[in-house]
DNA sequence: GCGATCAGCT
DNA sequence: CACAGCTGATCGC
């Protein structure tokens, strides 16, 4: 059960309370309990960040000259600050609650004052939705507009901890301390010591030698494990901790076992620990210390550490026979899913597709050279590659044309025209600079992306033009704003003597997106739609409420100077999301140099831009790739690394997938170990269902053609035939 | 040694 | 589950 005694926990949360049904307080409904480590795993953080931003212009140019749009290249450092303070002067304040004095409160007033007279820039950003966002009642935010002393305040706020506790009480951490383990065995002060493991005198050994013996027993100890039947969930846990310490023990340093248990570091914190955690967790001499740093290092540089698996172990149902299964089968199950065509689940549309994809499905066998994969100069290879060319899924192709759509894991050699709706990798996946299959059409950004991170030549890249009608290969081609990343289309085709086929890519259908209007003027036969949430169980709220939410809940904990704010963000998506969280709250937001490298290319205002900064410590806002938010294990690490600095971190993950089935209409799920604070935000750069009922709606097509299939074929069956009779209707 | 692909894992 | 994408292993050149 949770200890009360960890490691942080005087850490205080300091929240708001709504009672407005849009922004509930979000208080942990159901707070999942973070599960146990499996594996250690190495893991570089902020490798390549990037991102940009959609663009407002209309190119009409039909490649190069996007080059020569390029930012103005600026040290971001040089962006005028002036009117930013860096931060509040909290008048050394230490961190906890009790920072919120009235004079804090004055201050960020004061900025709720200046923000109004912030006007909205153009571009992407000028669809900000500041002025929407800030309502009157975001004034309430810190000092609740009603008059109450901070006493009252805090009785509030006190509630809340109290809720929060108790919810966190629920979640259950799982003590990783001390637990039964080995049945840890004393080396009593008797002089004679055994083995931890086996209990067998070990006293006349060296310490390098009761070191071979105890990996050894360890390893024993690990297969064993393996083989018990409990599941392996439920024993990892206590054998990890049981690890550390006998690690700990095999060094000698058996005397320090009180600090790691104290602490709680279970084996995968053990790999993240510095010289100077061990100093602070009460390491104090030096020797132990190098000792320890030493060895960490060469446990990092093995390829498996001691007692963790080194392969992963297939779970099955016998609890037994895993090594069959892990094998073969699971290549042979996802081969069977990955091959299946989404369109086979929808008998309407089996006719226009076996016409597109039997031709390349000739093809692929004629072809038999070249490679699925793009190999350099085609006809210069006769080396086969056995690998099997996938089939071509549905969604990829455009009746009536010869175009494919995201489709480069399936280059094939009958096609020249390629459009890539946006450049998020699953679209792109396939993509590499050897490409020689004809032209990559997509839009501007896209387009810089493609040339900068994959190396695509721009002679091999045609952009298209947003919301005018072009001419590809004989078809009238026209792209829309896609909203949902920088950079994204949808796209009508128009062949001449064929039925139009609007493709979506991945997008958010907004009403009042005038594109839209254009789209009620087309006859569309096909529709060739993103469903990622066609599920009525997804039906999350609007962009503008969730970065409502996620504001407010950074003005709440600001309280603390000591904190750090987290977004999550992918490679490009997201922007709107920090770009309205620095504009509304006027705070600066740190970006890794990789980042800032991707939204140099972009067409930024520099209003924007200089919301942006590269010298962290000018901000307690940090964008970081998604995917660092996934665990409290990484936010932990990454907690310690900036110990010094913050003594709370509060993650904002953004994704609509926070809205599962129990979950209702919450703008923010709450989740909290110890100082991190995790914010599941349903921010979703896709359609809710509620969207995509609308959408099909407007366009009422004749056909429609999933391009995702994640809910099962049978739910996909059914809400493609809700969708469309709700269009009908 | 490098690039591309794939499996595994968030 | 899987939005999107990181990492490491492997294969081919």
């Amino acid at each position: 059960m949770a200890s009360k005694s960890k490691p942080f926990s005087s850490t205080r949360f300091n929240s708001i309370v709504e009672d407005d049904d849009d922004f509930q307080i979000p208080l942990t409904q159901t707070a999942t309990a973070p599960k146990p480590s499996k594996k250690l795993k190495r893991s570089k953080h902020f490798s390549s960040g990037k991102e940009n931003i959609p663009p407002n212009f209309f190119s009409n140019q039909d490649s190069i000259l996007v080059q020569t749009q390029g930012f103005k290249s600026m040290p971001i450092e040089d962006f005028s600050l002036d009117s930013i303070p860096a931060s509040f002067d909290y008048g050394g304040l230490d961190g906890d609650n009790v920072a919120c004095s009235s004079a804090c409160v004055d201050e960020v007033k004061e900025k709720e004052k200046e923000k109004g007279s912030l006007k909205s820039q153009g571009g992407y950003l000028c669809n900000s939705i500041e002025s929407k966002l800030i309502k009157p009642r975001a004034d309430c935010s810190l000092d609740s507009g009603n008059g109450n002393s901070p006493n009252e305040d805090f009785e509030e706020l006190d509630v809340l901890l109290k809720l929060c506790d108790q919810a966190e009480e629920g979640e259950s951490v799982g003590v990783s301390g001390m637990e039964e383990g080995y049945g840890i065995v004393e080396d009593e002060n008797g002089g004679l010591v055994q083995c931890p493991l086996c209990g067998v005198d070990i006293s006349d050994l060296s310490d390098e030698e009761r070191q071979v013996h105890s990996n050894e027993c360890l390893d024993k100890v690990e297969i064993e494990a393996q083989d018990a039947s409990i599941p392996e969930e439920d024993q990892r846990e206590p054998q990890v901790s049981g690890q550390v310490l006998q690690w700990l023990r095999s060094l000698g340093l058996e005397k320090y076992e009180d600090a790691f248990v104290r602490e709680e570091i279970d084996w995968d914190t053990l790999q993240w620990l510095t010289e100077e955690d061990l100093f602070s967790i009460g390491i104090a001499a030096l020797g132990p210390r190098k000792k320890i740093v030493h060895a960490l290092t060469q446990l990092r540089e093995g390829t498996t550490s001691p007692g963790i698996e080194a392969q992963p172990r297939k779970r099955s149902a016998s609890g037994v026979e895993t090594v069959n299964d892990a094998s073969e089968e699971p290549v042979d199950n996802s081969k069977t899913a990955a091959n299946k065509l989404i369109t086979d689940y929808f008998p309407g549309f089996t006719t226009a597709r076996k016409q597109v994809c039997t031709t390349s499905g000739e093809q692929q066998r004629v072809e038999k050279r070249g490679s699925g994969s793009g190999h350099k100069g085609g006809a210069a290879k006769n080396h086969v590659t056995t690998r099997k060319l996938r089939d071509i899924p549905s969604w990829c192709c455009i009746p009536g044309t010869p175009f494919r759509v995201d489709a480069f894991k399936y280059l094939r050699r009958d096609c020249s025209h390629w459009f890539l709706t946006h450049f998020h990798m699953d679209h792109y996946q396939g993509l590499t600079k050897s490409f020689c299959h004809g032209k990559i059409y997509c839009s501007s950004i896209t387009a810089k992306l493609v040339n900068m991170k994959i190396g695509i030549p721009w002679d091999n890249i045609k952009v298209l033009p947003l919301n005018q009608k072009i001419n590809v290969a004989g078809i009238d081609v026209t792209c829309l704003d896609a909203n949902h990343c920088p950079g994204s289309v949808i796209i009508l085709f128009e062949p001449p003597n064929s039925k139009a086929v609007l493709h979506t890519g991945d997008f958010r259908f907004s009403e009042n997106a005038a594109s839209m209007s254009f789209l009620q003027t087309c006859s569309i036969h096909t529709l060739i739609l993103d469903t990622t949430y066609c599920n009525p169980q997804y039906d999350f709220p609007k962009q503008e409420a969730v970065i409502q939410f996620v504001i407010d809940a950074i003005q709440a904990e600001t309280f603390n100077p000591k904190t750090l704010f987290l977004i999550g963000s992918y490679t490009i998506g997201k922007e709107r999301l920090y770009l309205e969280v620095a504009r509304v709250l006027r705070k600066k937001i740190y970006i890794n140099p990789g980042k800032l490298h991707i939204l140099k290319c972009l067409d930024f205002p520099e209003e924007d831009m200089r919301w942006f900064t590269l010298n962290e410590q000018e901000s307690q806002i940090h964008v970081v790739p998604m995917w660092t938010l996934a665990s409290f294990k990484r936010l932990k690490h990454m907690s310690n690394q900036y110990a010094r600095r913050f003594s709370l971190i509060v993650a904002f993950s953004p994704t609509g997938w926070t809205f599962g089935k129990g979950k209702k209409k919450s703008p923010g799920r709450r989740s909290q170990q110890g100082t991190i604070i995790r914010y599941e935000v349903p921010y979703s750069e896709h359609s809710s269902f509620t969207e995509l009922k609308e959408f099909v709606k407007l366009i009422s097509p004749a056909d429609i053609v999933p391009s995702v299939n994640n809910h099962g074929p049978d739910s996909a069956k059914a809400m493609i035939s809700l969708l469309s009779s709700e269009s009908q209707a």
